[in-house]
DNA sequence: CCAAGGTTGTCAACATGTTGTCAAACTGCC
DNA sequence: GGCAGTTTGACAACATGTTGACAACCTTGG
């Protein structure tokens, strides 16, 4: 098949990442509110519940796609919410390690359950094949630009 | 099949749009930086010239899925730089209409052609039949949260 | 006509992302 | 050991999005 027609679908989907994101963000923080919390902060607890272990901050950062300075100022302000913890990192004495609070753990497990009813919803009428599709073309697009 | 399946693949497909999301705007970026153009207002550009007629504020951020003091703004910085004109609007003494500037319409076309290339690039190895699945669960996932 | 309610422009405060710069801490190589 | 290059934290400036509030404008129904 001609590549001709891909350079239109190819910019829709541009645009519809960028309405979607818009989207996605303020329905998390309707979601968050109820704790206290924002789109932006719960995805940090979300990097750190996934790694499983404490991280620095550009490790967060690197495993989100944002800058180390965008999680500083995040991170400083969830640990002053007693959001997470800080300790010192034996192996470096500068960059030091991040993880949940029992709070922290808290409100993410719950959010995890509140979003888990929530992604039900939204991916009704589609299938697994279909979103599969879905996340397997956003990550070969991510990777090409990335490159 | 069950639905058990689907709630992880959604979570990272949330996941995957705040990324490329992120990952679009620093390409646009960086590709309207010949032309002193950020992605914000290429997209301005985008939806003036995708709607063919001047068209109000709050008719962009709408078409955009913005706020209208976000779109407005963009759009009064970007008259300022002899991008857009202003015009009178017969029907609404507040609202005024918004259009392409000679200047604007020129950057906005170099900007489709460079923009052509590069999608033609990101989209290598992907059929238009996915492109095409993408596009529709992309939709459908705003269209339930819109609801 | 006019009162009520929605739309629009404007201003302000804030959240979240970027880039740039600097010094401190780490790493690797000679 | 020590030097060069990289990584990290801190700070600042800026871009782009949000919400809230207010007055001016428009529309509609009685």
């Amino acid at each position: 098949m001609s590549d001709a027609q891909k350079g239109p679908v190819f910019t829709e989907i541009v645009l519809e990442v960028f309405k979607l994101g818009g989207l996605l963000v303020s329905e998390g923080d309707r979601m968050g509110a109820e704790y206290g919390i924002t789109s932006a902060r719960w995805k940090i607890l979300g990097a750190l519940s996934l790694a499983g272990e404490p991280q620095t901050v550009p490790q967060i950062a690197r495993s989100m796609g944002l800058t180390r300075q965008a999680v500083q100022r995040l991170v400083d302000a969830m640990q002053e919410d007693d959001l997470l913890l800080f300790q010192d990192n034996p192996g470096h004495k500068r960059a030091r390690l991040i993880s949940l609070s029992d709070l922290g753990k808290t409100v993410y497990s719950k959010l995890y359950e509140k979003q888990s009813g929530w992604a039900k919803t939204c991916s009704a009428g589609i299938t697994q094949a279909e979103l599969e599709t879905t996340l397997s073309v956003l990550e070969r697009i991510s990777g090409a630009i990335d490159r």
